[in-house]
RNA sequence: GGGCGUUUAGCUCAGCUGGUUCAGAGCAUCUGCCUUACAAGCAGAGGGUCGGGGGUUCGAAUCCCUCAACGCCCACCA
């Protein structure tokens, strides 16, 4: 067989993946097996693949196909999500790029663009991840906007406005002027930004020329002023009591008011109140009854109401209002000041508060139901630690405002009657009937109603996604949703705790009365190699196809696998993938030595392969259990570098060093079966970390069946190991390294074969093992070494190669001194532990005897070492 | 302003309920090798007073206190 020395990726897993599709085994039908079950998390609909969904379906596939092999009907189900304020601005960007405005075209018109857009971009993203190896039944590709998951959407609003749960109302809200919507609270960032504190006077009225100075960081907004605000409790300001001043430039006349709610120490300790722009000012307004004048537009200029100014930028104006203030002396000073600014999560526009009418859902009962869930581990979080984070934020709910001033989602099934008032309805005609019979009015028609314009947050799609991706929203308890459903592993960003993850567990409690998924692993946050988040401005996001191209999908998971442990960051280096390319091209090539032996049947297989058969057999059991503990830890990283090791150290390098005929001659049957066994089960225990070179080399490795696949074989069982058999090969490879470092610093070649001489105690049982791989040509036992001899020490036992003349004396006699000065120090400590009555009295006998342990060794050890100068000196 | 977390070899990290599986792994580094599977490799080697200080204990990387640095989340101080 000629097999390149170098394996070729790109040669084969194009092949592989096809051959799974076709062979249908991605995909899962409800069955007599235990079911395991991961939805994916939806990327936008139009997004592409970036470094964060390479590692989340990395690690999501490795399960997946881990659970596979464990004998689970594995299902992976697959979709995109409609990004509602993210796919729409993307639209809207792309129709101004050809001179086409939204506000131009009719809600028809325009999301027929959206979906023209969706069409041609949409699922780009899941082909990507094909690439990467992912086994999703792609047979049950979702959307949050099809059909079935709009459905669940409207029907699970509509119910919970019946549970009196969903309410409309004018609130305060996070105003994007930008993508012109209201947001929720959790779409809102806010950043620390250096802007300006301005103090502005206001003059006292009918007090000529006296005046207070208040301070703020947004003076553009005293165009809305109502009021101004000071402590009952400030001896500054008392008199101020029953007082009006005027607004600067405005000249409104406004009251003083007097609340506790104002700081004393900050700025002047007077506030300007401005109920339309401001939470806490909307608060104060209601408190005092004060009027509310909204001077912005929807896109954050300055309308009718503001009087000045009308139609610039808040930002221009500010710059504006600034210098006239100053120039009418009616700004005292500005100071340097660093506060929080909220900005849009999607369009990144500072947000500005706005009383606007909105739907809300109230969160207290939902919160209620998730909480306890998670504190008491049914759902267990990965790592645990952002349970706490969990637990604040449900804690401290505030009611989801749920609409968006948007057309790309799923519109409020609310309809409004022509006389006033509402009514919320799964249909048209079921919205007709309910307003017929609220009106009394049975006349009316379809084309009465008017159906709100608002559509709903996207999240208020994906909170259903565990539940309406088996349809359990339209068809309650239909087959799938009750084999299904919960899931097993959710694998997501901490960054989406808020948006997706608690309110998944609120909707799962709340219509299927059970936990969405058991396990939630929370990956950490790609950064580059020195730390930084990848971004495209800074250039510093690899483009993961290209990765692919240049390190293979089984590089590239390997790549990302390596240094990612459950919620921490990671850093991403291509050197990873590099690593994970070299290893591929281990195991191929471990394979092609493999298949270049010859068998002969007639051969007696020898001892040294006798042992190494027998030790692999364990080192394998051995480590197939700790790989089997690690995944139930989630410890995917250490699972795949405790296979690497495995894989590398114990089965190349040694273990096949032990087996591995002299050139030219065959190898005995038995030797040669077991190790295609070996390789078999090892390439099982792989799969799941690199599926596609695990595939390619197991189809080779025996002749296989057309549709057969690694990828449905059994994980190896675990088994006994021989703890006592690996100790001893342990002891076996240090006799060997000693051997090895004595050649090397002697620079003897490994060709030429070398006496091996013990004194003390040997276990002979794997000289043959020994002999083979240091070249010995015997191994005995001597009452006193040579003078002449290079000598290392195993445990309490001094090995020693005769060199004749090729010693040099003064160097083995300076290494044996300082091993000796080693070791006295060493039995100093032990006897100073030991002569210590409170340690003996204390300690644990077990301990106590391993420190009597440690000084008999340290003796023989030095008195063996104290033989050997001397022999040495003579 | 609250809360959480991190700090161990040059880098990335592991070390669970305190005691030879306690100072570890991978990568990187250094030395010697183109040895007939693999130079994307082989064989060896070096490297840390476990962030600082204090305490508990016979014994602390591990428990407690404190300080420092960094990171994340939450919060209406204009």
């Amino acid at each position: 067989m000629d097999i390149a020395t170098k394996y070729n990726p790109a040669d084969v897993e194009g092949k592989w993946y096809e051959y799974w599709i076709k062979n249908g085994f991605f995909k899962s039908k409800p069955d007599g097996r235990e079911p395991y079950t991961i939805v994916i998390p939806p990327p936008n609909v139009t997004g592409v693949l970036h470094m964060g969904h390479m590692l989340n379906n990395t690690i999501q596939d490795i399960l997946v196909r881990r659970a596979r092999m464990t004998g689970k009907n594995a299902c992976w189900v697959p979709g995109t999500d409609h990004a509602s304020i993210a796919t729409e601005a993307k639209v809207v960007n792309k129709l101004a790029a050809e001179g086409i405005k939204k506000t131009d075209l009719s809600r028809e018109e325009f999301l027929r663009h959206v979906w023209e857009w969706t069409d041609t971009h949409g699922g780009i993203i899941l082909k990507q991840l094909r690439r990467l190896g992912a086994s999703c039944d792609w047979d049950r590709t979702a959307f949050t906007m099809d059909e079935t998951r709009s459905r669940s959407v409207i029907k699970v609003f509509v119910d919970l406005y019946k549970k009196g749960l969903i309410y409309r109302g004018v609130r305060m809200v996070n105003w994007d002027p930008k993508a012109l919507t209201a947001l929720s609270d959790e779409e809102v960032i806010y950043k620390e930004e250096h802007s300006k504190l301005f103090y502005l006077r206001y003059m006292i009225e009918g007090e000529n020329g006296k005046y207070i100075v208040v301070a703020t960081t947004r003076p553009e907004t005293i165009l809305g002023d109502t009021a101004v605000c000071v402590n009952p409790n400030d001896p500054r300001y008392a008199y101020l009591k029953g007082k009006r001043v005027i607004v600067p430039l405005v000249n409104r006349s406004i009251p003083i008011i007097m609340d506790d709610y104002v700081d004393m120490e900050f700025g002047t300790g007077c506030l300007k109140v401005t109920p339309a722009h401001d939470v806490n000012d909307y608060m104060l307004g209601e408190k005092y009854n004060l009027p509310v004048i909204d001077i912005f537009n929807d896109n954050g200029t300055i309308s009718e109401a503001g009087g000045m100014y009308v139609g610039q930028d808040r930002f221009d104006v500010r710059r504006q209002i600034t210098a006239d203030l100053d120039k009418a002396g009616l700004l005292e000073k500005t100071e340097d000041y660093d506060n929080k600014v909220g900005h849009s999560e999607r369009t990144d526009a500072v947000i500005e508060p706005k009383l606007s009418m909105q739907w809300f859902l109230k969160m207290e009962h939902l919160a209620q139901i998730a909480l306890a869930p998670v504190l008491n581990d049914e759902i267990k979080f990965y790592p645990p630690k952002y349970k706490n984070t969990y637990r604040h934020w449900m804690e401290n709910i505030k009611d989801w405002c749920i609409s968006r001033q948007l057309w790309w989602g799923h519109r409020i099934p609310a309809y409004f009657l022509p006389e006033g008032g509402y009514v919320v309805a799964e249909t048209p005609e079921e919205a007709l009937a309910a307003a017929r019979e609220k009106s009394g009015n049975a006349a009316l028609t379809l084309s009465d109603l008017r159906q709100d314009d608002d559509c709903l947050d996207t999240w208020f799609s994906s909170w259903l996604w565990p539940i309406s991706l088996f349809d359990g929203i339209n068809r309650p308890d239909n087959e799938e949703i009750r084999y299904y459903y919960p899931t097993s592993d959710l694998v997501t960003g901490p960054d989406i705790i808020f948006f997706w993850v608690a309110r998944m567990i609120m909707a799962g409690y709340e219509y299927e009365g059970k936990m969405p998924f058991r396990n939630v692993y929370f990956t950490g946050i790609v950064r580059d190699k020195i730390g930084r988040k990848m971004s495209k401005t800074l250039g510093n996001s690899p483009d993961p196809l290209d990765l692919i191209d240049r390190y293979g999908a089984d590089g590239v998971r390997m790549g990302m696998m390596l240094s990612a442990p459950a919620g921490n960051d990671i850093l991403f280096d291509d050197a990873l993938c590099e690593q994970g390319r070299n290893f591929n091209n281990k195991i191929w090539n471990a394979f092609r030595l493999v298949k270049s032996w010859q068998v002969d049947d007639r051969a007696a297989q020898p001892e040294s392969a006798r042992i190494a058969v027998e030790w692999f057999a364990s080192m394998f059991q051995k480590t197939n259990a700790e790989v089997a503990d690690l995944f139930t830890k989630y410890r995917l990283s250490e699972a795949l570098m405790t296979v690497y090791k495995l894989f590398w150290d114990e089965f190349s390098s040694w273990y096949l060093e032990m087996v591995k005929p002299a050139y030219g001659q065959p190898i005995d049957r038995r030797t040669y079966d077991a190790t295609l066994e070996f390789f078999d089960e090892l390439l099982r225990l792989l799969h799941p970390f690199m599926p596609f070179i695990t595939e390619e080399l197991w189809q080779h490795l025996c002749d296989r069946q057309e549709g057969e696949s690694i990828m449905v074989q059994p994980v190896p069982a675990l088994a006994p190991y021989d703890e006592r058999l690996l100790a001893d090969v342990e002891r076996a490879k240090e006799i060997i390294a000693g051997v090895r470092t004595v050649r090397l610093q002697k620079n003897i070649a490994n060709k030429e074969p070398l006496a091996l001489q013990y004194i003390g105690t040997h276990d002979g049982g794997c000289d043959a093992v020994v002999a083979k791989l240091a070249n010995l040509s015997g191994i005995e036992r001597v009452a006193g070494k040579e003078a002449t001899a290079a000598s290392f020490l195993v445990g309490t036992t001094e090995y020693a190669v005769p060199l004749g003349n090729n010693i040099d004396k003064a160097a083995e006699l300076q290494k044996l001194e300082d091993e000796l000065k080693y070791m006295q120090g060493f039995l100093k400590s032990v006897l100073a532990k030991l002569g210590n009555e409170r340690f003996v009295n204390n300690a644990p006998a077990q301990v106590v005897e391993t420190e009597r342990k440690k000084q008999a060794d340290a003796e023989s050890k030095i008195k063996s070492l104290e033989e050997s100068i001397a022999a040495l000196k003579k």
